[in-house]
DNA sequence: AGATTAAATCAAAAAAAATTGATTAAATGA
DNA sequence: TCATTTAATCAATTTTTTTTGATTTAATCT
């Protein structure tokens, strides 16, 4: 029964635990990984769009881009009647490898690829 | 209705989806998170010690701890009576960004600090 | 104003995941 | 051999998440 660490240091970053937790939840759903990935080679794109590209039911998908974008990995803009959706390359970045770029990230505008 | 990218194509990454909804299932979890964190720390441990060191009652430790390895995210030795779990760094290494190595990698060996 | 469209929300049902306590299997030691 | 220890597995329950179809809200158009 060895311990070298304290009990009491080794629980302290559950506060960023519970973070990331809802980070990777939102990311644990195939059908939201299609939906990162299609925002991702597609850029801004409507909501009327997407039920179409994605093959999913308006109110269904309504309900996996509200937990895209309360996990801060998508935003939002609303155009009158129109919602458009992006990803957020920044905070994509900020949870994923550079393996994932190619999958999960824009490509980049200097023409490099990272995979 | 735009639609730059045939669905056909759009379709196809889904083999990989799959594969990394389990991944991130396997981390979208508070307790499996602390887990990682631990064996982060603490390196090759004893699951009798971890049962402590985390809090958990035994069967339930060993659910989460089946979940993080089938996901290749720890690895598995057993010795005797005992099984010792370890990080594997290759693989979070793979899954997460650099941002995210001071809670889930270990400290590299070359004394330098990644965040 | 009244009709239409887009998208969010809601409540009920279904499905999936986590928890619990007991049991089992395998290795160790007296 | 028999008792003990470690850790995995199992079945039943609880909790959480997802799906579904209907409703609501808000903006646009005639």
């Amino acid at each position: 029964m060895i311990k070298e660490i304290p009990l009491k240091q080794a629980n302290e970053p559950n506060v960023f635990l519970k973070e990331y937790e809802s980070k990777f939840k939102a990311l644990a759903d195939e059908k939201r990984l299609q939906i990162m990935y299609e925002l991702t080679q597609r850029g801004n794109t409507c909501v009327c769009d997407l039920t179409e590209i994605v093959d999913m039911p308006q109110s269904k998908l309504s309900y996996h881009l509200k937990i895209l974008l309360d996990a801060g990995i998508i935003t939002k803009e609303t155009r009158g009647t129109w919602s458009y959706y992006e990803i957020n390359q920044t905070e994509v970045s900020r949870i994923l490898s550079e393996q994932l770029c190619c999958i999960f990230k824009p490509a980049r505008n200097d023409g490099s690829d990272c995979c």
